[in-house]
DNA sequence: AATTTTAATTTGTAATGCAAATTACCTTCT
DNA sequence: AGAAGGTAATTTGCATTACAAATTAAAATT
């Protein structure tokens, strides 16, 4: 590689800035949609997926600590979309589950991210998708290989993949 | 997962969130090793960058409010990183610019994203480097393409990357 | 000169986050 | 069994990031 002002590294890395950055843009017009923070959401998100969490559970799969994770759940009680339900087995152990007003919410949240970026894939031929997933998941390999603790799922919230599409 | 092939949607949108994940992850500890915030680095590396910017300036960049930028700089300038000048053509505008100190910490800063990034992107065979960019870009204009213009202020910033690129 | 616009700041408020202490409940070890 | 230690969640106190709205000061326009 050479060291020209404007090799590939930096094309590259340009990219992945303007898709991290359009990223949490759209983030924040999805939770914006629903009415929620960001944050909140991506809770909802989790909880719904799996249909119940601890918050140790969130809290791993946020990487915030258990006392952020208990503030979230704190607004969303409040706001009757989530709601705590001690563990029969351990009661140190808190599941947190939906409500029916919490799930209502979230389904009419339009999926703003995934609308989007899903219609663009989806316009792309078979080749190209394979060689963006190829390229994306190098990427992804290339920058969290050192950092992986067991990640055990995606932090911002694997917003309700494999759903509608 | 579930009766849904795992479809190519899916999968690149989790190799996002991976990719979103590490850089946020990254851009954290960055910031510690130079021992400021996240969001103060950004504006450290932007003034760096162009060695002179305007709040108005970083506030568009970083897509923050100019109230935001106002408490930044303040923090950086209590900590003698950075220094307020006023214009001379235009004097209700006030140039931010690094100190001798600012510049030498910044110095310092390993940069570990791009570290990593450049170190393993130079790893690989050329035709994989440009495929590899033409897919971030690809995706990158999926993106962005509707939301950049429409939206200026919108919402927290991007990621901490940027040096020069 | 009067009005409007622009740049930055101030003020007040909210969301997100952590560390440390606390409470309540398992586990383990002797 | 009983003491000691560990774990899950919460509470408390604080920092950072962010915005909206009001404010001050300095152009730019009319």
């Amino acid at each position: 590689m050479t060291d020209k002002p404007h090799d590939r590294t930096d094309e590259s890395l340009i990219a992945l800035r303007r898709i991290l950055r359009a990223t949490e843009l759209y983030a924040r017009d999805l939770a914006q949609a629903v009415g929620v923070t960001p944050a909140q959401l991506r809770v909802m998100q989790i909880v719904d997926d799996k249909t119940s969490a601890t918050p140790k559970t969130l809290a791993n799969q946020m990487r915030v600590s258990q006392a952020t994770i208990t503030t979230l759940v704190d607004k969303l009680v409040a706001r009757g979309l989530v709601k705590r339900v001690s563990s029969e087995r351990d009661r140190r152990q808190i599941n947190i589950l939906m409500t029916d007003l919490g799930h209502n919410v979230l389904e009419k949240a339009p999926d703003a991210l995934q609308q989007r970026y899903v219609r663009a894939f989806a316009g792309l031929a078979d080749w190209e998708q394979a060689q963006l997933v190829s390229s994306l998941e190098r990427v992804a390999d290339m920058l969290d290989a050192q950092n992986i603790d067991a990640s055990p799922v995606l932090a911002t919230g694997e917003l309700g993949l494999g759903k509608k599409l």
